[in-house]
DNA sequence: TTGACAATGATACTCGGTCTCAACTAGCCT
DNA sequence: AGGCTAGTTGAGACCGAGTATCATTGTCAA
């Protein structure tokens, strides 16, 4: 039932002064409901199989869109191409499973006590940060776990 | 007088189990010598005019090396290029100046409580991190400020 | 309803980065 | 020193993510 999360999702869009399409909910739906992080091709096919007049350059835009707004996160992985994450406004940071792709949100205040001595150590004004946590998450360390012993 | 680093570097060349080639010192010199992020091209351009025979291809190569070898490390910036720091393998993480576009190294130790509290909190098990720190440096600050006040 | 202007879709294009492959050379072995 | 061999280089073709262009379409405020 995606009453909630759908109103939200085109209250956000909106917000952002854009226009509210079709287009940009479908993107916008799709991503949330991955709940893991997907590069804009990945979400290209993905939605082009079921809509067809869907273009390539409009996922593109839409998810960068969404990235403007805070709808969404460009993670940069060490790979090549940029993959994004839902994500609501004030979790920017996030925790990303290697194994089963998850995405969680990492909760911010749990930086603060580094910022802070980033800026009393280093005399550094922090504007913003880019931080990403890669591992395994709970539950896919309690299933390798149990596999191995 | 590039003496002890010069022969560090080639040293931590060749323990990668790399041969030692002039192209790759070239690269790396050029690149501990910036003190700042460079992208590959930009690393290309400032080499190949005095060094005309010296290939794309290969300083993108040595870089990669690098980076496999924990000489550097590739930061993948909001834009899309990757740019390049020079780094000692205890250090992964960075605060990168806006303004001056200068790299600190930030002391991992920092990180340990934020490490250990996703640890405890998510039990996400922690295999690497993603950590740049973007804003203005002590010196920028002050300067900003004598210009502001 | 209507009209202005943002958004779309198709496609050409840019350009960072990789691949290929013949020529070369660092480093080892004798 | 001389030779061998596998790792490396350089040149350029190539790939593919992301962007620009532009005619067409659709949103939404008036």
């Amino acid at each position: 039932m995606p009453s909630r999360s759908e109103r939200s999702l085109a209250d956000r869009i909106s917000a952002g002064g854009r226009r509210l399409t079709p287009q940009r909910v479908l993107v916008a739906r799709a991503l949330a409901d991955a709940r893991r992080a997907l590069s804009a091709q990945e979400l290209y096919d993905r939605l082009h199989t079921t809509q067809p007049r869907l273009g390539r350059a409009t996922v593109f835009r839409a998810l960068e869109a969404q990235v403007q707004d805070g709808m969404a996160r460009r993670l940069e992985r060490s790979g090549h191409v940029s993959v994004y994450v839902a994500c609501d406004p004030e979790h920017h940071h996030h925790l990303v499973c290697e194994r089963c792709e998850r995405v969680e949100d990492l909760d911010e205040k749990l930086l603060q006590p580094l910022l802070r001595s980033v800026d009393s150590r280093y005399g550094f004004h922090v504007n913003h940060t880019a931080l990403d946590i890669y591992g395994l998450c709970a539950s896919c360390r309690r299933a390798s776990r149990k596999a191995a012993g």
